[in-house]
DNA sequence: GCCCAGGTATAAA
DNA sequence: TTTATACATGGG
């Protein structure tokens, strides 16, 4: 295995802020110390350990996959620095909510494993929506040395809701399938997606059985990198009020999607802020 | 046991 | 058109 070290990085990236954010559900922390943290996961049929010591990257992978995989998953051609003070500079609350979570990164994931990584999601918790993920990848996905990759949206269209019983995913099993066969049947069409804008993106997810509002922004902005795209959940309106009164998520603009990161984890920071009683 | 999770489809107001 | 409720499952 070869190795890619001296990736400078600046504060603007941070792996636990990005892989344990609730954006990916494939990433784990295998060691830990004073020094230096390693993270493991598997994306594009890859596995790749990760390395973050204090001003250093390190990739445990060859020069191909680091150029062709993994520098664009992980938007290092982006600077996140400026696009941080840019937000930083629009309001206090907003600057106040960078400080949290100031590694944060928008992954350039594929798009198919994040609308099923978002139906999965719903009405789900983090720990239990990556045990589903993780048993949906041995009972359909390819083996590789270390794991298996995220199944083939063209495996999953042939299955049935009692083939997927095993993940013990509850009623989300027929929308992944739904979605599959959407796909596959050319009824949802993920590169015209790519191409146009996210308003086209908004109604061409919805067409598939099981995808809201919520599920398509997330796969809008995690799995096409649709920057101005913002989740929508209750906690995440919540917190939006409260930093924000009558302002509107969009109002964010083209960097919309790591604002409402921003803000999200700050939210959980303080969680207590947020917590409204019952009426 | 109990509550509820980064929702959505469907039924009932 | 807006507001409830069921949904499958298990983490905390």
């Amino acid at each position: 295995m070869m190795t890619k070290t001296g990736i400078q990085i600046n504060k603007c990236f941070d792996l636990e802020q990005t892989l344990n954010c609730g954006q990916s559900f494939r990433w784990k922390e295998i060691e830990k110390t004073e020094e230096y943290s390693i993270w493991e996961g598997i994306a594009f049929g890859r596995l790749l350990q990760i390395r973050q010591d204090e001003d250093e990257l390190t990739f445990f992978c060859s020069q191909q996959d680091y150029e062709t995989v993994w520098y664009d998953y992980f938007d290092l051609a982006v600077n996140y620095e400026e696009m941080r003070e840019t937000l930083a500079k629009q309001s206090e609350p907003l600057k106040e909510a960078t400080k949290f979570a100031p590694g944060i990164r928008i992954l350039r994931q594929d798009a198919w494993e994040a609308l099923a990584s978002f139906l999965f999601s719903q009405n789900n918790n983090i720990p239990r929506i990556k045990g589903i993920i993780e048993r949906f990848a041995e009972l359909c996905g390819e083996p590789i040395d270390g794991g298996f990759t995220f199944p083939a949206v063209e495996t999953v269209a042939k299955m049935t809701v009692k083939d997927l019983e095993p993940i013990r995913a509850g009623f989300r099993a027929k929308y992944i399938i739904a979605a599959a066969r959407a796909i596959v049947e050319s009824k949802v069409d993920l590169q015209a997606i790519r191409e146009k804008d996210i308003h086209f993106g908004r109604y061409e997810l919805q067409k598939i059985h099981g995808v809201g509002p919520k599920v398509a922004e997330c796969t809008l902005l995690y799995g096409f990198h649709k920057t101005e795209a913002f989740p929508l959940d209750v906690w995440m309106k919540r917190a939006m009020n409260k930093l924000f009164p009558g302002k509107s998520p969009e109002e964010f603009g083209k960097h919309a999607g790591l604002a409402q990161q921003y803000i999200f984890h700050y939210s959980r920071m303080h969680a207590e802020l947020f917590q409204t009683p019952d009426t």
